[in-house]
This record gives C-alpha cells, sequence and structure tokens, in this order.
DNA sequence: TTGAAAATATTGAATATTCAACAATTGAAG
DNA sequence: CTTCAATTGTTGAATATTCAATATTTTCAA
C-alpha cells in the first residue's frame, strides 16, 4: 500500500514554471539577437506608450523589484535607450522616459516578440493560444 | 494615426510570467513556514519516490541548471535531507537520495503545498483549473 | 504649523545565479 | 587496445538579485 503522492508535474505551480521558462527561454534567444534580456524589452514596451513612468509603477509592470529595476534603468541610461526625469508634481518620484535610440530598438524588439507569437500559435494552435491567455488573465485576476 | 502596439499584457510570455510570479509567490509564501525554497521542496518531491536520481535528471526536473542545483543540493546535504552516491554503473554519475529527514520534511511541504491547490480551486474554480492545467500541458509538449 | 508616519527610490552588503573552465569517466572510431 | 570526443558533475570568478538600511519628500493628524 505505497502510497502514490501526486507527482509534481501535476501540480499548477510546478506546469506554470515549466511553461513560463520554456518560452521565455524561447523568447530570450529571439531577443539576444540584439542582445537585449526580456526584461529590458519589458520595460521598452511599457515605455513605449511616451508618458513618464514612474519606478514604482514600472517595478510592477515589468515584474521586477525595485532594487533590480534601479540597477537595470542604470544600465539603460547608461546606453541611453531611457532617460530620467524628476516628477514635478511629486518629488520623491522618478520619471522614466524612452529615448529616441530606445524607440528604435524597441521597435526591432517587438518584431522579434511578435515572430515567437506567431510561431507559438502554429505549433500551438490559433484556440488553444487565445483560450490559454484567457484562462492565465482570468488566474491573475482572481488572485487578487 | 498612432499605431497601437500590442500591450504588453496580450503577450503570453508576459501573462505566464506574471501567473508563474504570483502563484509561485503564494507558495513561497506557504513553504517558508517550514523555511523551505519552492526549488527545495521541487527536489524532495522529485526523490521522494526512494530511487536514486542523477544531478542532470534532476536538475531537468526541477528547472535548474546544472551549477545551481549543485550548490542547492550541498546545502541540503549539510542538512542532511538528501545524500550523494557514486553511481555504480556509470562513475561520472551521482545518484541522489531523499533520507528520512527529507521524507518527513516532505510530507509537511506537500501538504503545505496541496493546500495551495486547494485554495486555488476554491478560488478560481475547479474547471477552470483542469483546464488551465491541460492546455499547459499541451503548450510544453508542442514545445519540443 | 509641526512632527510623526508613509511613500518613493537608491545604495551597499549579503546572497544567489550563471558562465566558462576543469576533472573524471565513458563511448566509440580507427 | 588506444586515442579522441562526448558526457557528467563540480568549481571559481563574474554577474545579478535581494534584503536591510538610508535619504528624501509627501501626507496627515494633532
Amino acid at each position: 500500500m505505497a502510497k502514490p503522492n501526486t507527482p509534481i508535474t501535476e501540480h499548477l505551480a510546478y506546469l506554470l514554471a515549466q511553461a513560463n521558462r520554456e518560452i521565455n527561454r524561447q523568447l530570450e534567444l529571439r531577443l539576444s539577437k540584439e542582445g537585449v534580456p526580456v526584461e529590458q524589452w519589458r520595460i521598452l514596451k511599457v515605455l513605449s506608450d511616451g508618458n513618464g513612468h514612474s519606478m514604482g509603477e514600472l517595478a510592477d509592470a515589468v515584474l521586477l523589484n525595485h532594487p533590480t529595476l534601479t540597477k537595470m534603468i542604470d544600465r539603460m541610461v547608461s546606453d541611453t535607450l531611457v532617460y530620467r526625469v524628476q516628477d514635478p508634481n511629486d518629488r520623491r518620484k522618478v520619471l522614466m522616459f524612452i529615448s529616441d535610440r530606445g524607440k528604435v530598438l524597441s521597435k526591432k524588439l517587438n518584431s522579434l516578440a511578435v515572430d515567437q507569437e506567431e510561431h507559438i500559435l502554429e505549433s500551438y494552435g490559433d484556440k488553444s493560444t487565445s483560450e490559454l491567455k484567457r484562462l492565465l488573465e482570468s488566474l491573475i485576476d482572481s488572485s487578487n
């Protein structure tokens, strides 16, 4: 009467980690053509609305915690992809903006990312993809 | 005629990262009751079949790369949760085994993890959960 | 208005991860 | 058999992340 404990591969937490790892790896591979980590793509994408975004807001949006974001932004400022402006309405805040160079890079990265999405659509299917997205959104919602 | 680029929140890669982060955070919170990181739960769970698993096999199973696993196993050996045995059939390999202490801990961790799964089932729904799992498995399959 | 608490971002030290090189063993071709 | 390439795991240095502490500014209650 051995107890056949639930295998790890049946845990939602594990399946999510596994799928995330794989998809992220693929995306990483594409973006490496431009020598850019996934997080920087996210940052540029969020900033490419042209508006200023505070560090806190950005950290939430790109799934990084504050100190990690600060250091990554330091690098991106060195690369003149983004720049800091003190928020005039709340001087505790820093508003981040994308530079022209950042916009150019962002476009290239977007097309690489879109490439990947299309590749997934092909091998995984249109129906499954949109259904999966829907379920993920709803899971995220239900976790707040 | 501004181009409304796909928002990042619509990319599968982003949704997966977000969902994974959130679910992982919740699991982490539970496991912290025993002071154990998620990766160690995975390791113990895989080893709790009682069989020896090589480092390479284990690294794949628990989603860690080799050097990271080696160092985490070093810690777990210090804590006498697992132990190394040289594979007699292939002396390049090391077989990892779970200790009695590891088994005891593993059971506690499992019940914490099951707690979480039940919590998700409640707030997210039985139907959605199993459907999400099915889709994730199929996505992972299609990525090989 | 003042002073304490909260919010925001950064820093430096501690910790963890990754990359490249290495050592040991096995496999396999000649 | 012997040698060379491939496999497996570990190590140390370089890099990245995290935690706790800090500085600054704002908020708000007294």
